[in-house]
DNA sequence: CCGAACTTTCAAAAATAATTGAAAATATAA
DNA sequence: TTATATTTTCAATTATTTTTGAAAGTTCGG
């Protein structure tokens, strides 16, 4: 296989991945093109590698930065940026999990306190399906959160970190 | 708060959920409706519920069946179908694990597999940044795939399942 | 077999999300 | 400062996904 094709199925792939995942075709797709770049990229050639607009690609990778996957690059004597994408896989993901449980679980755990709180009596059975249902969610969120939270944070930790290299 | 009131901020925020993770709303509202009801619910009680079309319920119901989350009850002497959630967080959570596994992670693997044949000299740095990267999500997504595949099947171990309990 | 009760299907419509592209804003070199 | 290169914004357009609803299909008691 060619190197032009392995990287567009490759783009292609990642793109339909990321959508599954609620992240858009073209963002996941950006990323994957700087993933296996060799060298930092400008707008204009991300946009001639995807065939998108300069708008899309600006709005993006401005997401990506966010993200923390992807980083800006001045290179003295160019008036152009360029991005490339962090290539430690083992990171990527954490930054990923990390975005994820921010956005998505810590609002859902903050619902479920509240939810916990619902008053009636606890014999109704309506009353107490709702509330067992709530709870176990809210225990099960609980243990979800503090796992994450080991992983992204097991580099810095001297146990954790040596072990999770066996990941890489 | 009252037990309206919780159920449909539940069920609103367990959509919202459901939609950033590429599920879509009204299924994971009807999955939030049936967890938290008292019993099995037919069609018609889904509808009025949640104010959707019959085809709706039905398709998304299906989905929920596909995925092992809901099943199908038949009561003697009634001619509708009920339909009742599995309550078990831990067991919803492999469920959902196991059939995105399936569909997302797989596929990825085998493109990723293909992938790594890519012809031409290794010292050309393009085809180093490729077949690096591509090697390094390929390391990475093997481990993920072994690690889900310990959790899922974790209850069925003697000293995983024993381990596992305390998450539940 | 009939007909009522219920479920399934799917083309069309509606809702939502992503993309474009050109104008406005900003940055830089001279 | 001015001219130019580059980035950013966002209303309008286009693409995609979801939902509807009515017709077709199925099941079942009598």
């Amino acid at each position: 296989m060619k190197l032009t094709e392995a990287k567009s199925e490759f783009i292609q792939s990642w793109g339909v991945l990321g959508s599954q995942w609620g992240i858009n075709r073209t963002m996941a797709q950006l990323h994957a093109v700087l993933l296996v770049a060799n060298e930092a990229m400008s707008t204009d050639e991300l946009m001639e590698e995807l065939q998108v607009s300069r708008g899309n690609v600006n709005m993006n990778i401005r997401e990506l930065m966010d993200w923390g996957l992807v980083t800006k690059h001045i290179v003295p004597g160019e008036r152009k940026e360029f991005f490339s994408a962090d290539k430690d896989i083992w990171r990527v993901a954490t930054k990923i999990m990390y975005q994820r449980k921010k956005r998505e679980l810590d609002p859902m755990v903050e619902v479920l306190n509240r939810l916990s709180e619902v008053e009636g009596d606890k014999r109704d059975k309506d009353v107490k399906a709702f509330t067992d249902t709530v709870n176990d969610i809210r225990k099960f969120a609980g243990h979800a959160e503090k796992t994450l939270t080991v992983v992204i944070k097991a580099e810095e930790n001297w146990f954790w970190g040596s072990f999770m290299k066996m990941f890489k």
